[in-house]
DNA sequence: CGTGAAGTTGAGTATGCTCAACGGTGGTGG
DNA sequence: CCACCACCGTTGAGCATACTCAACTTCACG
C-alpha cells in the first residue's frame, strides 16, 4: 500500500510546511507550539500557558513524505498524533487488499488514541506532511490533570462520530456523482474552516485515494468527475485544484435532490 | 418512518423489560439504578455510590414500543439516553427517503450526545425499548464534577468511533454475503457481551432494518439469507433467532478470506 | 525526449436494484 | 372460533449502475 507517488506541493502548502518543520524535533526548549498557526483547531487550544508548556515538554515532530506510512492498523498505539501540515489518510484493509480509506486528516485533526493497545487503522501520509508526536501514556497522564483538555477530546470525538455517520449515509444510500458532489463540498467546507481557500480547492489526493473512501474505483471516479465537469457542476484547473462552479447545484445533488 | 409494527418479546426480553420499568420515572426518590442490571456496561460503571446518587436525580425513564420515534434528526438536543432494556435504531434520511440506519443500540448503549444544539441523527425503538434520559445540560454539569464518568465516556465514543470505521469498510468494500456475515457475528459478539445468547442470536429488527444498516435492500438481504441457510452455514430458526451453524465460515466470509 | 505512474475513456459484465407476484403469520373483527 | 387482512418475508425476471479488463493519453521528472 505504500506508493512512491511524490505530488510537489503549492506555494501556500510549502510554506505552511515549513512553517511546521522549523519547530526541532525533541526540543528540550520551551513550546516551539507558541509559532503553531493550528493549535486552536487541535487539542492545544484553550490551553494556559502553563499547561502548553507541560504538553510542549512530551511533544516531538514527525516528518513524512508521500505514501509514507505512519502506523499500521495492529501495531502497538504508542503515540497519538496531530497533523499540522499536510494531508494523511486512515484506512482499513481487508485481507485480500480491498481497500477503504476512512478519513483524510488536514492539519488540527487529531489521530491515534485507540481505547485497546492496537491501532484500529493504519495511517500514512497522502501528501508531504508534518505531524506533533504525543507519546500515549504520558499524554493520558497529562488528560487527568488537565480536564479542558480531555473535553476538548470528547468534542472532538464527538464531532468524527458525526462525521463517520454522515460518511456512513455517503456509502450506504448515495450515488457515484452523489458521493463525489458530497466528497468535493466537503473538502472545500473543511478547507475554508483552516483559512484556505475553499473555492478553488485543493484536491491533494490521487483518484485512486478518492475511490477508497467515497467506496468507488479508480475509473469511475473519473468518470464521474468528468460527468460533473461536462454538467458544468465543477471545473478542474491545474495543480489538482477543483472550482466549484455551481455550488448550488453541486449541495442539490449531493443531497439527492 | 415510524412503522407502527408490534413484535412480540421473548421470555428473556420480558424479564428485561419488566426489571427496566419497575424503576418510578420522575423519581425523586434515591437511586432506584441500583436495580439496574446494565449499570456496569453503560456510563454509570465505576461511579461511587455518592455520585450514583446524585447522578440518579437527574434521571428520568422513557418507554417506547416498536416503532416510535425518540427523536428526530434536528431536533434540539435537549436530552441524552442510555438504553436499558430492548433496541434501538439510529438513522439519517435523504430527503427523497433513502435512509441509513448508522447503529443499533442495546442495553447499555448510550445516545445523544450532540455537540452542536440539535441531534445529527433520528432515534427510534426497533422492539420495545427503555431508556434512561439525562437532561443535556444538567448532565454536563456533572459531567465537569465527575471526570471518571467524563472519561468512561471518551472510552465509549473512541469504541464507537472504532466500530463506524468498520462499518465503513463493510459498507465501501464488501459484497451482500460478506455484509450480512459481518453483520451477523456482530450482533452474536454484542449478545455474548451482554450476557445473552451468542449462538442461536436473536435478531429483533426487520429484513428492511437490516438492509437500512447494511446499505442493501430488503430483497437483497433476503436473498442473501438464504445463500447463508442453504450452503449450511447458518440456520434460521423460530422467533427471529438465528443460529451460526459454521462460525468459522461465516468468520473467513466476513474477512473476504 | 524517454519513462513510468496517474488519469481517462471504451466495451463488456456482474452484482445488486426495481418491479412484481406470492406465501406466511399474527391480529382483528365478524 | 374462524376468516380475513395487512404486513413482513421470499422468490422471480429484467434492468441499471458501477466494476473489470484493456488501451490510450497526459503529466511530472530525469
Amino acid at each position: 500500500m505504500v506508493t512512491t507517488r511524490q505530488r510537489f506541493l503549492d506555494g501556500a502548502e510549502r510554506q505552511e510546511l515549513a512553517e511546521a518543520v522549523r519547530r526541532p524535533a525533541n526540543a528540550d526548549l520551551p513550546a516551539p507550539c507558541s509559532a503553531c498557526t493550528v493549535r486552536q483547531l487541535t487539542i492545544c487550544g484553550g490551553l494556559t500557558a502553563g499547561e502548553m508548556q507541560e504538553l510542549a515538554t512530551i511533544i516531538s515532530n514527525v516528518e513524512l513524505y508521500p505514501g509514507q506510512a505512519l502506523f499500521q492498523e495492529g501495531d502497538t498505539a504508542t503515540n497519538a498524533y496531530s497533523v499540522t501540515a499536510g494531508t494523511v489518510k486512515i484506512y482499513k484493509l481487508l485481507p485480500d487488499g480491498r481497500c477503504q480509506v476512512t478519513g483524510f486528516l488536514f492539519p488540527g485533526d487529531f489521530l491515534g488514541l485507540a481505547n485497546n493497545e492496537s491501532y484500529a487503522y493504519s495511517a500514512e501520509a497522502v501528501s508531504h506532511a508534518v505531524l506533533c508526536t504525543y507519546p500515549r501514556r504520558r499524554l493520558e497522564r497529562l488528560l487527568e490533570r488537565f480536564p479542558d483538555m480531555e473535553r476538548r477530546l470528547l468534542g472532538m470525538a464527538n464531532h468524527e462520530l458525526a462525521v463517520a455517520q454522515e460518511q456512513m449515509l455517503l456509502l450506504g444510500r448515495k450515488t457515484a456523482k452523489e458521493r463525489l458532489a458530497s466528497f468535493l463540498l466537503t473538502l472545500s467546507r473543511n478547507a475554508a474552516r483552516r483559512g484556505q481557500s475553499g473555492d478553488p480547492v485543493l484536491v491533494p489526493m490521487s483518484r485512486s485515494d478518492i475511490g477508497d473512501y467515497l467506496g468507488l474505483t479508480t475509473e469511475t471516479v473519473s468518470r464521474t468527475f468528468t460527468q460533473l465537469r461536462k454538467s458544468g457542476l465543477i471545473r478542474i484547473e491545474s495543480g489538482g485544484r477543483v472550482a466549484l462552479a455551481d455550488k448550488i447545484g453541486l449541495e442539490n445533488l449531493a443531497e439527492g435532490c
